[in-house]
DNA sequence: ATCTGATCATAC
DNA sequence: GTATGATCAGAT
């Protein structure tokens, strides 16, 4: 195994923090893990979302887990995104963007959605056989194109639609082209308030992007450095 | 092989 | 409980 090193600094700026997540890209997990002076869990089953703490701990994001993007610029917040690949780039599962309230859902200009995904520091990560071995890949740093928004705002709008009408059985992870809406806790586990005052019983939801969609935002970009294999 | 509902961990 | 970070695993 590569010594790897660390650098100190919290990045200031966009350029300082892409340079810094591309000096990462060919690492894996395990030696981002000892640099940091962490344990890679031995269950992955347990270790969910151990990736995208150990990039932003490695990247000094600021916000941990507190509302708002992890990194603060003046020139605005970029978001941290770890997205698990396989090793043709292909990515492996949905996105998670936020969590949706069937009370109160803002138009899309307003939205959390929106917001969140205005700039987003993609950081692939090559799954490998045992959590350890996956690797860092190369970020990419993005906003939305006119046409990706503008077919986000579609899905977003439809789903909105269903909310504000009050049709929340029909809500489920089948509508959405590029932007679902499905749930993030049991059918029932839930009892939060509805428009009218009283309560609603339902899971918690939350808006994903698709595999289909990220899979066009980091089609032909650079995934992972070459392993030395033939 | 892909997708949707369910699930896991941690911070506040 | 809500937010952050996501991935698991059974259904299709």
């Amino acid at each position: 195994m590569r010594r790897r090193r660390l650098r100190r600094r919290r990045p200031r700026d966009e350029a300082e923090l892409f340079g810094a997540a591309h000096a990462f890209a060919g690492w894996s997990l395990a030696e981002l893990a000892r640099a940091l002076g962490v344990e890679v869990p031995p269950d992955v089953r347990r270790a969910k979302g151990f990736a995208g703490r150990l990039l932003e701990r490695a990247l000094r994001a600021e916000r941990g887990s507190r509302a708002g993007p992890d990194f603060v610029f003046p020139a605005g917040g970029v978001e941290l995104k770890t997205l698990p690949v396989d090793a043709r780039g292909r990515p492996l599962e949905s996105t998670f963007v936020c969590s949706a309230s069937l009370a109160e859902i803002a138009p899309w200009p307003e939205s959390k959605v929106r917001a969140k995904l205005a700039r987003v520091l993609w950081i692939p990560i090559e799954r490998g056989v045992e959590l350890a071995e996956s690797r860092v890949g190369s970020p990419l740093l993005w906003s939305p194109s006119a046409a990706e928004e503008q077919a986000l705002a579609a899905d977003y709008e439809a789903h909105a639609e269903l909310i504000a009408l009050g049709y929340t059985a029909s809500i489920s992870g089948h509508r959405g082209r590029f932007l679902q809406l499905r749930p993030k806790s049991k059918l029932g586990a839930a009892r939060r308030p509805d428009p009218e005052g009283g309560l609603v019983l339902g899971p918690r939801r939350a808006f994903y992007l698709r595999a289909s969609f990220t899979a066009r935002i980091i089609a032909r970009h650079y995934i992972v450095p070459p392993a030395g294999e033939p």
